[in-house]
DNA sequence: ACTCTTTGCGAACACTGTATCCAGTACCGT
DNA sequence: ACGGTACTGGATACAGTGTTCGCAAAGAGT
């Protein structure tokens, strides 16, 4: 066999015989993570991880079968900052809402979260706990397991797309902003045509809701809005 | 300046002067669209797409000046699959849901549109034109245009989740296949270990209706299924 | 007919993920 | 105690990738 078989996961960290591993899986994810968070997830190389500890390109290979196994890890690693001790109130929409507040500030201090196809990646340990938590939340609720499910997931989900609406705080990268505005400016050339009448009311509206909440206080307003939605559709979704 | 500013869009397709081009944009798209649908996304390189159409790699840039230009052109091309004629009947929700079938039905033929990051993607004429289209299914409806445009950006979104979690016909690649079973085999067994007692449960509840689905008048129950999700979002969104 | 702009393209650059091979090392079974 | 074994880190190489540059040819406008 060429490759020991499974996701990252189900293999042994440490071999039985043979030296000490002089990095770890650990301290690998720790390096990808904040390449990540500093320049975004294409700056995640092979490469570039292994210049971040220390080490030669080929020698990750001995820790992760590829990128994707390596994004794997990184993934479970934001898994980890979830604070899972709160236990249930009995008031399963507010906690849901708040573990969406915890979700939220994962995504915000990791932006390239959002880069990610939710189902390419594999869920490590700390995800499935964190799922096991979220699940534990809804456990007094009457409703089929799978509802709940699909309401966890479209958790995430909508808390992606308010994270990608979200103006960056450092800008992405600037050829993204860059792309962004040109898009803009395409829609103001089309819509300033005249047809698309309903499309333009929708535009000037939400930017006029953008512009509001430009002010500091102005984002906790953004942010009780953001809550509202969710409660609407999660609520939708598993409220009698 | 090195490049001619903005997006596709606004560059116009002819230049003034000069030999007549050989190719077009729709060409290039059609022929990326098409190694797309055949070989998924991540086939569809410069090289490859210039191939296709018989071109040297370099040509293409004529056309477009980046790959992400490439992609809007590929995504505005299946937006041109959508059939806007049919106005709203005064049904707003029985309207989105249709329209939420066409949207499945584009991403059925085009899985991967499931790969793209929406805010990534710069709409171009036809999906404006969808868009207006959405909104104009919602104008007799009472509601601030803001939250009209959150329930079409989510019904795109829920419609994603949708196809994503189907299995693919001819399975993707059969490398990510391998990844999904390397999951499946990763979760199996760290729910054997016991924890995780309501991920358990979820996780065989989910498998059941999964099999329950196989058969192929099923493919409707889960159809019928989604249907009543959607709705019950968008009624959460939208309704009173 | 002449000029200019634009086209198509060969070649090259700076990357990428990954396989292979090799020397050295530390454990295991004897 | 000591092979043998199984592992480690790493140098090198390969097949791709997106993209740029420079140049010959060709069509449109004057």
């Amino acid at each position: 066999m060429k490759h020991p078989a499974g996701s990252v996961w189900q293999r042994p960290e440490r071999a039985a015989r043979g030296p000490a591993p002089e990095y770890s899986r650990a301290r690998i994810a720790a390096a990808a993570v904040a390449v990540a968070d500093a320049e975004g997830l294409a700056a995640v190389s092979m490469r570039r991880v292994a210049a971040e500890i220390g080490a030669a390109p080929a020698s990750l290979y001995r820790y992760v079968t590829s990128r994707d196994d390596l994004i794997d890890l990184m993934a479970d690693a934001t898994s980890a900052e979830f604070d899972l001790s709160r236990p249930a109130t009995g008031e399963w929409l507010d906690d849901l809402i708040r573990l969406g507040h915890q979700i939220r500030g994962i995504h915000e201090r990791h932006r390239w979260l959002a880069d990610l196809t939710p189902d390419k990646v594999i869920p490590g340990p700390r995800t499935l706990d964190v799922l096991e938590y979220s699940l534990s939340l809804l456990a007094d609720l009457d409703a089929p397991a799978q509802a709940k499910m699909e309401a966890i997931v479209m958790l995430g989900a909508v808390i992606t797309i308010f994270v990608r609406n979200q103006p960056a705080g450092t800008d992405s990268t600037q050829a993204d902003a860059q792309r962004r505005a040109a898009g803009a400016g395409y829609l103001a050339t089309v819509l300033a045509k005249g047809e698309h009448r309903h499309l333009a009311v929708a535009v000037t509206a939400m930017a006029a809701a953008g512009a509001a909440s430009a002010g500091q206080d102005e984002a906790q307003k953004r942010s009780a809005a953001e809550d509202r939605l969710l409660r609407r559709v999660l609520s939708g979704l598993l409220g009698q």
